[in-house]
DNA sequence: ACTCCTCGGGAGAGCGCTTTCTGGGCAGGG
DNA sequence: CCCTGCCCAGAAAGCGCTCTCCCGAGGAGT
């Protein structure tokens, strides 16, 4: 049997009470008795049952994290991100995917009501929204991680800057002379989508060079997509020197279908990307991309839920942490 | 204030421990009484306070999952595979990793003492394996994701085939006539490096192609231990048609550096990896490898570890999960 | 000498369930 | 008519902590 703070206030000839308020640092106790308490914690090895303490207390020290899925290629940045700053201030991660749907989504609900965590990060599994509004306003702490730029309402959220770093692509490819980009983008409900293709549009339009919507491709963020897109304007004959996609996947799609039809990357055609997943760097050619800072999202996310908890309010503007630029040699060689 | 057991008892007008048999399917009701019980919990929406039920229960029907890193290419795959069976079960998982070292480590320990989870599934971190096994000795169900293939002794484990793996790769290179193979391996320390070199060169040595110690470069899992390897043989002069690369990332740094002195792949130089992460298919070329299914054993794991918990023996044989082989342009056009 | 504090620490009531033990009806058997 | 058993269902004792009271002793103030 495991040994309880009734064995250890025996062996130390004390109450539950002082064994506890060794434990917690709580309360005005004599110096030896506290140190003899601690010499018998030491000795039998004891340690709190976290059941115990966590019905005791009415918390968990643990926080959920819902996700749509943990095989995308940013999702382990940002867990990785968010599980440094937990781990570092000593709670736990409970972690939740919708992979069978509604069936997932009850499953998440039956835990939310059992009060099985303290609070909760999610990245928003589409379609969503509404519920996970709910449980905030029925007052489950949460921070919301936006991937897509939703507009989340009084929900706390950490994003990012869609427009400045799609802004920053346009002007990357206008300084290296490309005046035909081509456009794909992700699916056109997202956020995100809307915000990165008007960045990009408005540096083009600056420039005297506004963008044909026939150059702008509907995307859905994966690799064939990409590939489509050029294909589809290289058989239109659409003439482009520049493809910027709404995502790394997409972009990594049109750089074969370009170098498929006989052309070079960045010479002929430059491509940008967004997301800059960790393969980016390690594409042929490594990929110019927006930097999305998904690890730093995560931390931020996972900062300010347990500031929250420790009594600060929850932000109630998004915080967002800015896109940055990398170049790499899809664009310039 | 949450409502509690004993409301509903109040409200269905019978003791707490009748809900508690409704809830739990247990022990002799009267129909009647289950059903107003049931239209009371329904009415009220009362979930039972997971804190609560886990204390009086003694467990918690969670499992804690602890891995390296969450950011490494397949890391995605297994804890999707781990997730769904858990979710699908209502099992929780409890994420650890261990990226603050020792630290990392030593809470870990503080959440299995106070007993947060009922079991564990675990991809070793390096040099944790005598903690781990402490563990397991105590009496922890576990399971292990062997993704090293190391002898993990007497804790149930999840293991796939590196040997053949390995083997198939030869086995193709030799057919698309490759003599004269480079291979890029793991560290030495891992038994799948081991494994692999061995599986490899016995299928060229049986074929009469022994392969020389100078073709086997020792390699860190990382993309520039690929280019660097490559780089080297061609400064000294070493011919070769072919690269074995222990990992996918490898690979593609091997691809780049065979590239960038003018080669071609695969007509000049063909090249394989191994564990067919998610871009492998989508790298140009794409990459040939072994696939490794991450996926599926996380998904084992989980399912053995459940059936633990209903009874079931944990196997003191590795589970097998065979290796299969993807061809895909960098050996064949 | 007496009251008032302060300080250290104990008793015990929760926290919200599960589970064992117990017992009241009621039908069937002797 | 009484005893056995079987069904149902309640009382209450945990599970292992936290935390609010409360108490006794010693020192300061008057």
């Amino acid at each position: 049997m495991p040994i309880t703070i009734a064995d250890v206030a025996a062996a130390a000839k004390v109450s539950k009470t002082t064994v506890s308020r060794v434990l917690n640092g709580k309360g005005e106790l004599d110096r030896s008795t506290a140190d003899r308490v601690r010499a018998v914690i030491e000795e039998l090895g004891y340690v709190p049952s976290a059941r115990a303490v966590n019905l005791a207390r009415g918390r968990t020290r643990v926080v959920g994290m819902l996700v749509p899925s943990l095989t995308w290629p940013w999702m382990g940045e940002v867990l990785q991100g968010a599980a440094d700053v937990l781990e570092a201030e000593n709670y736990g991660m409970l972690l939740f995917t919708c992979n069978r749907g509604e069936e997932s989504m009850r499953q998440f609900a039956a835990q939310v009501a059992a009060k099985s965590f303290d609070g909760l990060l999610v990245i928003e599994p589409e379609g969503t929204l509404d519920y996970i509004a709910t449980l905030h306003s029925r007052g489950l702490p949460m921070v919301l991680i936006d991937d897509r730029d939703q507009q989340s309402g009084q929900i706390p959220s950490i994003g990012t800057t869609n427009h400045l770093g799609a802004a920053a692509a346009a002007r990357h490819l206008l300084e290296i002379g490309r005046r035909q980009p081509l456009v794909v983008t992700g699916p056109a409900r997202f956020g995100c989508t809307q915000q990165r293709t008007a960045g990009f549009a408005s540096v083009y339009a600056e420039a005297g060079l506004p963008i044909d919507d026939e150059r702008i491709m509907l995307g859905d963020f994966k690799v064939g997509c990409g590939a489509d897109s050029v294909r589809q304007a290289i058989d239109s004959g659409l003439a482009f020197d520049a493809v910027f996609c709404h995502n790394d996947l997409s972009a990594f799609g049109a750089v074969q279908a370009i170098q498929d039809s006989g052309r070079r990357v960045p010479e002929d055609v430059a491509v940008v990307g967004f997301d800059d997943i960790p393969m980016a760097a390690h594409s042929q050619p490594p990929l110019t991309t927006v930097h999305q800072p998904m690890r730093e999202m995560g931390e931020a996310a996972a900062r300010t839920l347990l500031a929250h908890f420790e009594g600060a309010a929850l932000p109630n503007r998004p915080t967002i942490i800015p896109a940055t630029f990398t170049v790499r040699a899809s664009t310039v060689s």
